[in-house]
This record gives C-alpha cells, sequence and structure tokens, in this order.
DNA sequence: GCTTATATTCATCAATGGATGAATTAATAA
DNA sequence: TTATTAATTCATCCATTGATGAATATAAGC
C-alpha cells in the first residue's frame, strides 16, 4: 500500500491496516494452496504489502498463519457451538444441518481440515487449529450421548466407531475435490450441503436397505407395510 | 550404491539396481512426506545412490513419482478388482472387505489418496494417480447396482449420494492420522480394517437406531420383534 | 582389443524462499 | 521542539532445491 518507505500518512479512508490486510490474504492464499507451497512474497504481494511487514507484525510465517486461523476460525467455531449446545433434543439432522452451516459460512474451513488430515506440514503452525478439532472430537462424544437420550442406539454398534462414522460422512464429502464430486453426480449447488445433511440422516435412521435381514441371501422379509 | 564414480563392477550378490532403490526409497518417502516436501537428494540418499540418477532413469522428480505410483498401484489395483469382479452377488460387507484387505497390503496407499484429495501438488505427477481413483470412482456405480440386484435400496436415498456416502465411510478412516483415531477410541491394531468392514455393514443395513420412525417424538414403535 | 553403450558420481547453476538488518518517514510523548 | 516509538520499504544473506553437464569407470558388441 505504502508506495515510498517510511510510516505512512494516517489516512481517513476505509482502506484496511497493513495487519488486516495480511490475515486476508493470508487465509485466502493457504486455503488455495496450502502452508508449504504460499511464499511469504505471494502473500504479501496479494496484500499490497511489503514482505516484510510479516516479520513485523507475525514474526514469521508459521505466525501468521497462527493468527490467521485464529481470527477466523474463533469465532465461527463459537457460533457453531452456541447454535449446538441449547439443551433442545439434539438429532444428527440438527447437529449437521449446524456444521454444514458452518462449513458454508467459513469457505477456507475444508482447505484447513484437509492440512490438520494431511500432517504433511510444519507443525508449529498447526497447534491452534489441531486444539480446534481436538475440541470438536471431544464434544462429539456429549452429541452421541444427546441421540442415547431420546432415541435407542443400536447395540450392535461401537459407539466409539459411531462417531467415526459419523464424521466420515460429515467431513469427507467436503474434502472431496469438486472433480470428484462432479464424478459421483453430486451437484454443488447453492444449498448442496443442506442436502447432504438430509440424506445423511436418512441413511443413518434408515439404513441403505429397505429390509433388514442380513445381505444377500434371497429371502424377501420386507419390513416396510 | 557406488562409491566412486563409473559404472559399477557387476555384482552377483542380491543387492537391487539403483533404479529399484530409488522407487523403494521413493515410495516410502513420498507416503510419509508428501511429493512436495520430500527433495531428491533425500530420496537418492535413503536409497543409497546419487541424486543424478534420478535425472537419469525418470527424468525428474516428477518422473520418478509417476513411475512409482504406476509399479505400486497397478499390481494392487489389479488384484482388488479380480477378487471384486467375480459375479458372485456383492455386498457392502465383501466390498468393504476387499478394499481394506487392499489397504492393508499396501501402507502408502492411504497417503498417496490423501495427495490425491488435497490438489496442493503439481499436477503433472498425479496423472496416473487420479486416472487409478477416477477408474475406482467409475466401477463404484457397478457396486451399487449389483446391490441393487439382490436387495432393495431404500427409496428415499439419491443413489449417486449412496455412492458418496460409501467412499466416504470408506475411506476417510483410513485417511484420519492416528492421532485423531486414538482421540476417537479407535484401536489401530491388527485387524482394525476388517473391524471396521463389518462395522459399516452393520451401520448400512441396520441404521443408526434399533427403531426407525422420524427424529426424537416419543412416539415408540420399534421394530425388532 | 577396440569402440560404443551403460551406469554412476561430482561440481555447479539458477531459482526460490524465509529471515534480517538497515534506512526512512510519520506519529506521539515529554 | 525534540526524542522516542511505530510502521514501512529495500537490499541482502544464506539455505535448499531441481536440474544439468561433465568426467569416469565398467560392460557389451564386433
Amino acid at each position: 500500500m505504502a508506495t515510498r518507505k517510511g510510516r505512512p500518512k494516517r489516512i481517513e479512508t476505509d482502506q484496511e491496516s497493513a495487519r488486516q490486510s495480511l490475515i486476508d490474504a493470508a487465509r485466502q492464499s493457504f486455503a488455495q494452496e496450502g502452508f508449504e507451497k504460499v511464499s511469504i512474497r505471494k502473500i504479501a504481494q496479494v496484500a499490497g504489502v511489503d514482505a516484510a511487514m510479516i516479520r513485523y507484525y507475525f514474526g514469521s510465517k508459521a505466525g501468521l498463519f497462527e493468527a490467521m486461523v485464529q481470527e477466523t476460525l474463533a469465532p465461527v467455531i463459537a457460533q457453531f457451538q452456541s447454535t449446538i449446545d441449547p439443551k433442545a433434543p439434539l438429532n444428527p439432522l440438527r447437529l449437521m444441518q449446524a456444521y454444514y452451516r458452518m462449513i458454508a459460512a467459513t469457505p477456507m474451513l475444508p482447505k484447513l481440515i484437509q492440512q490438520v488430515l494431511s500432517q504433511q506440514d510444519s507443525p508449529e503452525a498447526f497447534a491452534i487449529l489441531s486444539a480446534s478439532v481436538d475440541n470438536i472430537i471431544k464434544r462429539s462424544e456429549n452429541w452421541i450421548q444427546a441421540f442415547t437420550q431420546h432415541n435407542q442406539i443400536n447395540p450392535n454398534l461401537n459407539p466409539n466407531w459411531i462417531r467415526l462414522s459419523f464424521i466420515s460422512l460429515m467431513v469427507f464429502p467436503i474434502l472431496a475435490p469438486k472433480y470428484i464430486q462432479n464424478k459421483l453426480g453430486v451437484e454443488v449447488n447453492e444449498d448442496w450441503l443442506m442436502a447432504l445433511a438430509e440424506h445423511n440422516q436418512t441413511l443413518l435412521e434408515e439404513g441403505l436397505f429397505t429390509f433388514s435381514t442380513p445381505p444377500p441371501n434371497e429371502n424377501n422379509d420386507r419390513r416396510e407395510p
């Protein structure tokens, strides 16, 4: 932004501070390409600022990442939890809807999750991110309990693994890149996430088949009236 | 391996050729750290060979990656498909077992899948990898059809999205890093994958709850006798 | 035995990236 | 007004990386 050296004159317009520009540019760039691939020079360029400002405000590239994650994720997660916590009966649908609403409101979240999953990035930068993920995983225990209060969980299922399945159904679809989503015939339009929530709900509540007998013996004892 | 310049004397022992050493080292290193993070010098060091050999045999780093994927994946996938293709009735359990057997036999597969999912790596190197994934996705259409032959698919579910759910349940658990698996209470022991196959099967066939009525109204019309 | 093809290391180049210290200018405090 | 603190750019440093062009030594073909 500043074209010449030295502290810039204070200007009244609405242009962001250099610090905020960097956070924004970092959010965008890191989400698009991942931590390692993006250079500080690139981020600085997007922010319209000299790369040395990163050191000035954040100490290092990792510091910038951490600050960005903090400032981006904290409010989103807080709101997600406030949507969930109320003691209204929690069912899978409600949970998933809240979750997908959070995803929809935070375009870079899937990429961030991805980067937690692929532990290939510098661990230092991921302390906060991992902490958030840990936190959500921890809470998932409560969700299952909440379900149990109002429904009888299928006793043939290990409760821990139910969490795993839950998270699989919730997270994987948003991680798969568009070209895979397309190949699977998923239309990624405006509200596909809400439709996905309902699909997951149906799948979990009703199962895959219309009758429940063991696999493919030819015995048709249908269950639906 | 060779300590001095020049073509090495032919030796009768069982030591691998430099080319094969590089493929092996690449498989190991790329799986551990991902394409971008690993330097050719590191791979060469693991292989006990000079880095210039990579250029000699494979043209470039990307060429090495491609060759490695080719030579590693081709036989595994071939065997997976031969296990599946026979026209014996295909149920989810059989499918998942074959799939997890393949995973268990190919330790680097999850990491490779990961790298396809996070499109952050140089696209050139991933042609073959993506092709394999495409191939499997394509076949998943047949799987659903095979299920349909012997069972009635729940008509409330969109068939395309069933594929998505299937792949989610199959793939996500093996992508999640160990620390997440642990937090979810999953014991990643010898045969956890086979147990996971059965869990998924049960979940898909029976659903999450012991009764199927809509969410959490207090009406208990249980279904099991 | 001589020549050519094959396999290997070595030295180095050019590009890129993160980190830094210094210089510069404005705001603020004393 | 002057001294200090805050906010910027600039020029480099140094490490790492992928890629290359020799140089060298053995194997193979004739």
